[in-house]
DNA sequence: TATCTTAATGACCGACCAGTCATTTATTGG
DNA sequence: CCAATAAATGACTGGTCGGTCATTAAGATA
């Protein structure tokens, strides 16, 4: 005996406008789960409800669709730090402290904090992707944090410690919070607090590990 | 005219003892410059000088042969530095740039310094293999400078940061520079210099940013 | 309602590769 | 010198997956 009620659904629906962005979404858990090589675009079309077919219609190829990624994760994180930092007005401790506080929110607490992951695992196959990262992501990363100290220096807060990798030596222990999370943290039971992990953070760059004889309020 | 002296090489030779070292060296190679999953077993035998018939006959499986190169590597400078840490006799901050620039020379601009790369690269797919790398070289790096610090702390030179994740903290730089060797380094015309860099870690980690009214000597 | 446009499909192709095995031949022992 | 042994080979298989395209049908238009 059949059903009388018989809703017949449509077999798909159009929405040009809500697929790429599922889709950029879809690929970014699983080439975060998987790594690049390793995830399938069939996969990534059916967590995000379409076939793959329906993904070659919004991007032409696989580095395509992880460029797409990159470019919604970060790079508003990012402009929006830049801006934050062109506007700050306290002290230059404050807002080192006031960016990595943000940095971890923005980007090491969610899901995006696993690209670094992937793209330092895959660089050496795909350098194209790499390169499309280091630009984009790295080098004004580390400008960011290279900035706020030439800010210090120039208002008398802090010394000159030469400014060529003085940004890249700032960001290393958040980057690595962040490969944490995404590699051994899954398998040993030794986690990270953030929080206090990164009070560390900032009160060694800041103070450093040497005893001072008048320590500067 | 042929030439009269004909020397017929053998299409190869019998090397049972010393195929299995070989394979896995050449696997070594190839594994850190490409990663575990896009490593062609071909191209392990090849770099060897053999087909890839002959690696089967040596190894169970990919995997196995994964194995064999990591119990192989994870050789003990780390020993012979905890040795030198103990026996240390001069100031703390000479001690760590000690560490530093040891830790350089004997296994960052080494290849092995890629296996950092890969572990964290292939944590997620051998979740047991990560385990293992962090217990006998991560955790004991960490504890390493975790050692150094508290040697300073306790003789007065180093302010009490916390001890939970100072070590850590400290390794960050240094391991940055190793990935950054073995990713980002290969296809971006942006070199490090270790020297100048390690010479920033150690005034950064000893001095700190903030100016201080009277450093000390 | 009839027609048109195009979003979406999914079967298919070709390249790639881990792992197999029948065959070849270097080496050894009688 | 002649088997006998086993080290080494490389063609082959079965399965996977990035990318293509002829076909289907949802939604727009009038």
């Amino acid at each position: 005996m059949s059903s009388p009620a018989k809703i017949i659904e449509p077999r798909w629906e159009r929405r040009k406008d809500a697929r790429p962005g599922e889709l950029a979404a879809a690929a970014l858990e699983l080439f975060i789960e998987r790594g690049f090589a390793a995830t399938r675009l069939d996969d990534v079309a059916k967590r995000a409800g379409v076939s793959k077919g329906t993904l070659y219609l919004y991007f032409d190829s696989k580095e395509d669709l992880f460029k797409a990624v990159i470019r919604e994760g970060y790079v508003a994180p990012l402009a929006e730090a830049e801006q934050f930092l062109a506007t700050f007005e306290g002290s230059s401790s404050d807002l080192i402290c006031e960016i990595f506080r943000r940095w971890w929110v923005q980007v090491g607490a969610t899901d995006q904090a696993g690209m670094t992951k992937l793209i330092i695992a895959e660089a050496g196959n795909f350098p194209e992707l790499a390169r499309f990262y280091h630009d984009e992501v790295i080098q004004r990363s580390h400008a960011l944090l290279d900035h706020a100290i030439k800010r210090g220096i120039a208002r008398g807060e802090f010394r000159d410690v030469g400014h060529e990798y003085s940004g890249r030596i700032s960001c290393a222990p958040m980057v690595m919070m962040m490969l944490w999370k995404h590699s051994f943290a899954p398998c040993v039971d030794h986690q990270i607090d953030p929080e206090k992990y990164i009070a560390t953070i900032t009160d060694m760059l800041l103070n450093g590990l040497t005893v001072r004889e008048s320590p500067k309020k």
